[in-house]
RNA sequence: GGGCCCGUGGCUCAAUUGGAUAGAGUACUCGGCUACGAACCGAGCGGUUACUGGUUCGACUCCAGUCGGGCCCA
């Protein structure tokens, strides 16, 4: 329909730069779903826009605009109103044409191709394996699916890629304070990792010596020493007491987590097509290969024994170490090599979603970008802010070097998966955002999910209950609920594509939720199991279709839609 | 000290990405079940969009500055 009225707009746009009373025609006609019911269906405001040009006041021009505008049986009535807006009342036979494309198209409807034929890669959550995922991961988790799922339904072909940090530093604390809870020393470090399930991991170690590997260490901070000097002590020791085992202690470490991670995002409901080991990138010697290609390039400089990044030449505002003087190479270095390799596989978009406290690498790795040669606004970095949890009104508290924090499993088994996932996506996601557990658990008209929920379960049961209905005729359905649920679903097309290219999930949930107003005032003023039996078909071919858009919505979202509740 | 994000009714948040009278939920007040599911509906109350300037037909939205909050870096 919207595309309809852009073509016949441009006609009458076309017909005025003829008469050369316009001296160009804009490519792009924008058209609006008008807000209130007295302002028509759709709204322009190429009038407005075009008033300078015209030389005329934008109402003069709206007027000849719509002297030109072509007949059309699916057009009611134009009105100009307000500065100089055209709104357009379209034919009630034309707007309940969804109703019907709804119900053939069932689950396809609402997908589109405006992403066709590119390929994206949405890389998101990529926590540390260095414990299990919390409900701060939990965000990350529900936003990056819900994009995804959007990207796809308007026709991008996507990847959703996890980076599994399992190389570096935080790898050998984490396999050290295994190793220390298999020791059950008395004292433990204060930079080591504390959380219980380390405990779990070292109780599945047997046939390892328990040495000593405090010897020699320097002293931890609660002793007046330095906690990151005394952590690679006792890592040193340990790789050297331990051999090989070390290695295997290593490893069971990251599998047994990366494991946990990888089954609580499928419990969430979030998928990935690829995992993408950092350590693989240092194996395959790619690292090393990129570190060459930049200092080819003469990107890279020395100084202090360390090996620099000359990235303030691409627009960051500091230089930055690639390989420390110890030889060692940064999460950086890897993090370059590791984007050289995602533009390399061809994609047309690289999306990464960060949480908000990685905003100041996104200088830096674009210029990494930029300085091999790749085009970087390829690359998008989204940033979701961190969640906020409440319970009886108070904030928890939550640090994951120390173990108190609430996992997400716990979340999804307290709350359940819909709330979880719905919660996580209505707020815009560089929002803060403040959940409240209480609020997601109620079972009331408080929560939005159940709102929503309870809307297509009503739905159900009426079409349960309803037995004999006659042929279905359309143009029956025009009283005000009836009109105000048709334009609604009318919209959702749109809602979908809107959400998808601009990255915001939390535009359908809050759609989803006004439709389920509409229905919900429709449902409670007019009876839908009635005598006139082709008014009852008809009143329930809208709602099948209402019922279609929840399920359609809902399963893009990640949110059931229950028969009944 | 520099950078990024944010500031909207008492509270939690929207606003078709620059459009018409800034909307929902919650809280509070009042009304609606011998009903296809009351987990619902309807009415009312509640606003100088932090502040000050600027850009234009038009600003919650864009620009500059100030204040306040969060995060990153030093």
């Amino acid at each position: 329909m919207k595309q309809t009225l852009q073509t016949l707009l441009k006609q009458a746009l076309d017909a005025l730069q003829a008469q050369d009373i316009l001296k160009s025609v804009p490519d792009n006609i924008r058209i609006d779903h008008s807000k209130d019911k007295t302002q028509g269906d759709f709204a322009s405001n190429i009038a407005m826009v075009l008033s300078k040009q015209a030389n005329c006041s934008p109402r003069v021009l709206a007027q000849q605009i719509v002297a030109h505008f072509p007949e059309s049986a699916e057009v009611e009535k134009i009105e100009i109103a307000g500065p100089g807006f055209i709104n357009f009342f379209i034919a009630q036979h034309s707007s309940v044409a969804v109703i019907e494309q709804i119900v053939q198209q069932g689950n396809e409807y609402g997908l589109s191709t405006v992403g066709a034929g590119q390929r994206v890669l949405l890389e998101f959550v990529s926590a540390n394996p260095t414990g299990p995922l919390h409900v701060g991961h939990g965000r990350g988790a529900a936003y990056g699916a819900t994009v995804a799922n959007l990207l796809r339904a308007v026709g991008f072909e996507v990847d959703n890629e996890y980076y599994v940090n399992d190389a570096g530093r935080q790898m050998d604390i984490l396999a050290t304070s295994v190793y220390l809870r298999y020791c059950e020393v008395a004292i433990f470090p204060d930079n080591a990792y504390k959380g219980d399930y380390i405990i779990d991991i070292a109780q599945q170690i047997t046939d390892v010596e328990k040495h000593d590997i405090s010897i020699g260490v320097c002293k931890d901070e609660k002793d007046g020493g330095d906690k990151e000097k005394h952590i690679d002590g006792l890592i040193a020791n340990c790789k050297q007491a331990l051999g090989a085992k070390y290695q295997q202690i290593y490893t069971l470490a990251i599998e047994t987590i990366l494991g946990g991670i990888k089954a609580d995002l499928a419990d969430f409901g979030v998928e990935y097509q690829q995992w993408f080991s950092e350590q693989s990138l240092v194996d395959s010697g790619l690292s090393e290969k990129t570190l060459t290609q930049l200092q080819a390039a003469n990107h890279i400089y020395e100084k202090d024994g360390a090996l620099w990044f000359k990235t303030t030449e691409f627009g960051d505002d500091l230089d930055r170490v690639v390989v420390r003087e110890n030889g060692m190479h940064t999460y950086f270095a890897s993090d370059i090599a590791y984007h050289l390799e995602k533009f390399e596989r061809g994609y047309d978009k690289i999306i990464n979603i960060w949480g908000s406290d990685h905003h100041g690498y996104i200088a830096r790795v674009k210029a990494s970008i930029s300085a091999l040669g790749q085009d970087a606004n390829k690359l998008e970095i989204l940033l979701v802010q961190f969640a906020n949890l409440y319970r009886h009104g108070k904030q928890i508290p939550m640090s994951t070097r120390s173990g108190s924090f609430v996992r997400l499993e716990e979340l999804r088994q307290e709350v359940g998966n819909d709330a979880a996932r719905f919660f996580y996506i209505i707020r815009k996601s560089e929002q803060h955002m403040d959940f409240d557990l209480d609020l997601a658990k109620s079972k009331s008209n408080e929560n939005p999910v159940f709102y929503i929920q309870y809307a297509h379960a009503r739905i159900c049961s009426v079409l349960e209950k309803a037995q004999d209905s006659g042929s279905v005729d359309l143009s029956l359905l025009n009283n005000q609920y009836e009109q105000t649920l048709i334009k609604q679903l009318n919209r959702y097309l749109d809602k979908v594509k809107n959400a998808a290219l601009n990255y915001e999930p939390h535009l359908l949930a809050y759609y989803l939720r006004d439709l389920a107003g509409d229905f919900h005032s429709y449902y409670n003023n007019c009876d839908f199991l009635i005598d006139d039996k082709t008014l009852q078909a008809s009143r329930l071919q809208l709602i099948i279709a209402t019922r279609q858009i929840f399920r359609n919505g809902l399963g893009l979202l990640g949110v059931s839609a229950p028969d009944e509740m």
